[in-house]
DNA sequence: CGGCGGCTTGAGCTGGATCAATTACCGTGG
DNA sequence: CCACGGTAATTGATCCAGCTCAAGCCGCCG
């Protein structure tokens, strides 16, 4: 089932079939649906459980009392919430669903065991909290210095390099399953702005969106317009050999 | 030596005599000193060591091409610099000093060591690394959707409150050792812009900013002004009696 | 005393916001 | 197959928060 998780980590890290069967299995204990635009954990809940996306698109929100809305992070199929998160005794943010979602409810003693039991999944893991820590602050980046046309075109690199990470582009083109309003509430822009932006780079030539089909047709031409580069998203990996054993986990 | 740190961790979990005397321990071995305005570490190198900062202000920041520059967070005393960071094969992105700095290079093998032989060390840690994650989040709310009186003020409540967690504060003051355009860079606006915000700030008794020493007579009106919501921060401590051995940790 | 970094102030400009329609795109029921 | 209703995209017009440029000022240090 998660083979996406699968799949991203093994960007990183060489698993076994006995680290892929041990992730499948934790992955397929509680598995549930969600509706499009649903809250699937809310600021001040008390999280239970790590939450694994295995189909369709989430995010990680955050609205201010008068009702402006930002969304903190997308998750894509094979992202984790946090997998660590009941250290903290309640969420100080939502996460809601943008399309249809199918996610499993991972116990936490579950992942405990499974880092127990796998090391080279531990180190897998402590590789994709520390991305997912690079993309929240590249995202301040953006937030902080990108023009309009930079933040919507590096949200978009971004967002088609992970898709491919996890199998889900095809050639130059991916799904992009969220309205224009999400994409303002990304980047801090009005869905207005967005809408003109979008059609700049349409008319640039740099990317086509029609639909829910994003094709991104020279990807490195809109990287360097974006002034996207990939370093932060780490995606080197370890040599076939890589063995997590012989390299001390940290904090663990 | 690192008063600041335990006083941080304490925030959240209760350290027996021979944590604390473990964390000395690790902060003692190796202790480097630092000028203001200088790179402790930057984008591209290799990460050996965690750095814990015992003296002074540093930033993680961003530099793109065209200079831009974007601060993504701030390191006050008793701050780690990423406790597991050695995982990424390098930075992608710089910190570099404020003031002078005094800090502690710990060896992964250090961290390694305490954690695995004091548990409630760790629980601390990760606590502390979740809160930084929120932080880095509210940041991006902070960019994404608070005008410039907002986002000073935020910034300014936020600061305030974790140097009172580590006992950097006088009352209703602290110091406050850094430029306008410091604050221009951490808060995405230019330093025009953050001079006259910070006199409106003044003008309206919110904030007295007077040389490097800032007071904030009513944190609470600030707090209200900033849509500052505490909660992030995640202050809540567990009981006397806590124990670390008591509930698992995740990860580890 | 002169130089320099940082703070202030003024003036004019602009990227992006807001407000207000209008139009395209469904999915649904008749 | 079409009419209907709701959501999302688009367009136009106007406004403003915050930017840039430029000059002056202040305090500190060699």
């Amino acid at each position: 089932m998660p083979q996406h998780l699968i799949r991203k980590l093994e960007q990183f890290a060489c698993l076994a079939p006995a680290d892929k069967r041990a992730l499948e299995d934790a992955a397929a204990r509680k598995v549930r649906l969600f509706g499009p635009h649903q809250d699937i954990i809310g600021e001040g809940d008390e999280p239970e459980h790590v939450n694994l996306i295995l189909e369709g698109w989430a995010c990680r929100y955050k609205q201010l009392e008068d009702g402006r809305r930002q969304i903190i992070s997308f998750f894509l199929p094979g992202d984790l919430c946090d997998p660590h998160v009941f250290v903290l005794r309640e969420m100080d943010h939502s996460i809601g669903t943008i399309t249809p979602v199918r996610l499993a409810e991972i116990h936490r003693d579950q992942i405990l065991h499974v880092t127990e039991e796998h090391p080279r999944i531990t180190q897998a893991l402590w590789w994709e909290m520390l991305v997912t820590a690079a993309i929240q602050r590249e995202w301040t980046v953006n937030l902080g210095q990108r023009t309009g046309r930079e933040r919507i075109g590096h949200l978009l690199c971004e967002l088609f390099i992970r898709l491919r990470g996890v199998g889900l582009t095809e050639g130059d083109s991916c799904l992009l399953p969220v309205t224009q309003v999400d994409l303002g509430d990304a980047t801090g822009l009005s869905n207005v702005h967005v809408n003109r932006v979008l059609q700049e780079l349409r008319a640039s030539g740099l990317i086509v969106l029609r639909g829910k089909r994003l094709t991104i047709p020279d990807l490195e031409a809109l990287q360097r317009v974006a002034l996207f580069n990939l370093n932060y998203l780490h995606l080197y990996r370890e040599g076939p050999d890589f063995d997590a054993n012989g390299s001390d986990q940290p904090l663990a």
